[in-house]
Formats: structure tokens, sequence, C-alpha cells
DNA sequence: AAAACTACCTGAGTGC
DNA sequence: TGCACTCAGGTAGTTT
């Protein structure tokens, strides 16, 4: 499922391949992902792609004018493929570029987007309202304990707000809580600054490491060369069936906002 | 104001 | 074998 270390493991995947080509021909197959595709990216034909980067679970896809914003929703993926190659089912958007190569993206469930802005990206209205990006330093213990004073929601579900911080999904909310020794289920407003601290540190070593790892596949999800990411192997408490690892207690499963919350009942409080 | 819930979607898995 | 059903989750928008 892309979260921020899928979308990082995308964006760095594409990024020797699509930055200085020029945009020979664009193909969208199916118009109705989360939103329309954009009307605009019929008219980037022979235009260059300058720079990609990311924004939460954003890619920003920099042209010589205007910028293209991709969303990889639950189930999309990119790869980069001769142009030649059949589509795959599913591989919705295509961006054929001057190499002779192109960019296929693909999404079965069809909540990923294709935007386009000629304005500042960052203003774009899905984009200007997220928090810090947590390997950032504007996320520090200062800021996640004004963000969670006073907050009687439980804290998975305030790190699981973009707003708050973003690019963190249900897998490494589970994870770096289980890191942090904190429940899912308690209470933002409860927790000290120290712990909140604790917790930072947490996110970003979880995110550090499954972008080292690729990312975690459990359905769809493929790095740019198609295969998929390794992180799975490493997860501690998501989707897990065995007693947790540091002292052998049943790992809980309980849902949480329509989500389901995977923690160790006596590692976390 | 904040929290909880809903809709969007397909494929994998389960049970009969 | 096949059908009906449940579950998975990102996030804008709506309701409580």
């Amino acid at each position: 499922m892309p979260e921020l270390p899928e979308v990082e493991t995308t964006m760095r995947g594409i990024a020797p391949y699509v930055c200085g080509q020029k945009i020979r021909r664009v193909i969208v197959r199916e118009h109705r992902l989360r939103w329309p595709v954009a009307k605009e990216t019929a008219e980037i034909q022979g235009r260059m792609i300058e720079a990609v980067s990311r924004r939460g679970k954003y890619i920003l896809m920099q042209l010589d004018r205007g910028t293209l914003i991709w969303h990889l929703g639950m189930s999309g993926s990119m790869r980069i493929l001769p142009t030649a190659t059949p589509p795959e089912k599913h591989e919705h958007i295509e961006l054929q570029l001057g190499s002779g190569l192109a960019l296929k993206f693909r999404d079965p469930r069809r909540f990923g987007a294709l935007l386009y802005t000629d304005m500042d990206p960052l203003q774009h209205r899905l984009l200007c309202q997220l928090g810090p990006e947590p390997l950032s330093q504007d996320f520090d213990a200062d800021y996640l304990y004004t963000a969670c004073k006073h907050k009687t929601a439980a804290i998975k579900s305030v790190i699981m707000d973009s707003r708050i911080v973003t690019g963190v999904g249900n897998i490494y909310a589970c994870e770096s809580l289980f890191s942090a020794g904190i429940k899912p289920t308690r209470k933002a407003g409860r927790i000290s600054k120290n712990r909140l601290a604790i917790l930072i540190e947490a996110i970003r070593d979880t995110l550090r490491a499954a972008i080292r790892h690729g990312g975690t596949t459990l359905q769809d999800f493929t790095q740019v060369d198609g295969n998929p990411g390794y992180f799975r192997h490493s997860l501690q408490v998501y989707g897990v069936k065995e007693p947790c690892s540091a002292c052998g207690t049943a790992i809980r499963q309980v849902v949480q906002g329509q989500r389901s919350s995977y923690f160790c009942p006596k590692c976390q409080t």
C-alpha cells in the first residue's frame, strides 16, 4: 500500500528515466481515477520533464511549463518499460518518452490521481494543507506535543492525519507505535513530550528502514523495475500472526476508525 | 471545533 | 466449480 516509503521508492526509481526527457506522447486509457485525469494531460506532448520530487504521498513532476501531480492511491504503481511493451490490465496512463521508454501507471482500484497545475504545486488545494514531512526537522517533539495537546483522539489517528504529519499510513503508523512502545488507542493528549519524542524517532527510523528495503508490498505495489518492496519481512506487528518478537505475547488486532490496528498488549502502553 | 463516519474501487480470500 | 460475501486502505467530504 503506497505510503511515504513506497512513494519515495517510486519517485527515486523513475527519476533517472524521466528527468531531462521529452514527453513524446500521452495515452490515457481510463480517465476515471479518484478524480478525472487532468484534461491538460492532452496538451503536454513535447514538453520536457525537468525534475521529480515528492511531497507527502504525492509525486510532483515539474515540466518546462506546469507540473504533473501524481498520487498512487491504494494500489497504484509505476513502471519504466519499452514503449512497445503491451499494456497490462489496469494500466491506465502511459507517458511515452524521447528515450523510447515509457512511464506506465497501473492502478487496479483507481484510487490514484493525475492532476495538473500551472501554479506552484505546493499551493495546490490538495497539497497546501499538508503537515510537515516526517523526515524533516520541522517534525519535532515541540511541534507534535502542541498538535496533540488537549486532543482526545487516539494517537494512531493523529499521526495518520496528513494535516498533522504527512505520509504515515496504516502500516507504518502501527509499526512506529510498536517501536515506540505506545498503544495505538492511547489518547494523543495524554502522552508526555518525552514519549512523543521517542515516537518521532520511531516514525523516522521506520520510514527510513522501509525506504532502504524498497517499501512494503502486500498486493499490488511494485518498485519501478517490477520487483516487490522487501520491508514486509521486517514488519513487527502489521498483519503479523506470530507472537511478539520482543516478549512472546500474542499480537492483538483491533478496529480503529474503520482500520485495523495491530499491537502488542504487553510492550505497548 | 473535533471526532466519527462514508464513499470511491478491485482483487484476494473465505465459506457454503 | 462457482457464487456471495468480507476485507484491505488514502483521503475529501459529510455528519454527528
